[in-house]
DNA sequence: AAATTGTTCTACACTACGTAGAAACTTGTA
DNA sequence: TACAAGTTTCTACGTAGTGTAGAACAATTT
């Protein structure tokens, strides 16, 4: 499965919360990237500071992945994830789902696994 | 995650599919197995052959994991699945889901990515 | 007790990931 | 335009997980 490590997580999670932020900045550079990762590690105050090119070759490899996109026309490369990271969570439910055999039996034990307030939430929108 | 390798893979899937088999199998050996495994790779007609060691240390990486539980009372251990596959994949589905910040999203996203007939049976689910 | 069968230890190759230096390339500028 | 600063690519190493199995050790059978 396309399971991601914790940097490529980290970075994935920046550039899927950019997509709500400022809209002039859905895509980011490396190095806006490099920035943003110190001062969300910075609640241990190790203030550590990853070479811009560990950030680089993280993305190379979620572009490869299919996860983000880069835009190679211009010269600081700016990087976007491809989906939402909604969109992204739903793949991956249905890979785990899709290596079911029995897939209704499996979604029957989910539904049940989830809260009332969410069951409601699914009612509405099936019903809908 | 949890994830699995393609051998652990196979051999989750002969124990949970022991499951609703011979009940006299469900708890099977090392041996067991290695002969289903050679079978199962037999549409490759190499006829390939694990050592038993091989299917020995993934099953002691499984019952790590916590995926299997095994007899050690009796002399040819016997390993059985801890949790059924359905489970263990609703497991997997909530570890994904999870690791969301917005989870009603997801699930909305989710339920319109399934079929219209599970999505007819999940609304039975729900409103019974 | 010897032979057979089963289990544990140890090990090696391969891949994914975190990490980053060195080299190559771009761009701005003196 | 030639150089400096910024950017990207290449290469590489350490660690961890997985597939694979031999060697050594333990239990069972005969």
């Amino acid at each position: 499965m396309a399971t991601l490590g914790e940097l490529e997580r980290a970075v994935m999670d920046l550039l899927w919360q950019s997509d709500s932020e400022d809209p002039a900045e859905i895509a980011l550079t490396a190095n806006a990237l490099r920035d943003r990762l110190a001062r969300k590690t910075a609640s241990s105050p190790d203030g550590k500071e990853l070479a811009v090119t560990t950030v680089l070759t993280v993305l190379s490899r979620l572009e490869k992945k299919g996860l983000v996109q880069r835009e190679r026309d211009i010269r600081p490369h700016r990087y976007r994830a491809v989906t939402s990271r909604e969109e992204h969570t739903v793949e991956l439910m249905n890979e785990v789902l899709g290596s079911a055999p029995d897939r209704e039996a499996v979604l029957a034990k989910f539904i049940g696994s989830v809260s009332e307030q969410e069951a409601e939430t699914l009612r509405k929108l099936l019903t809908a």
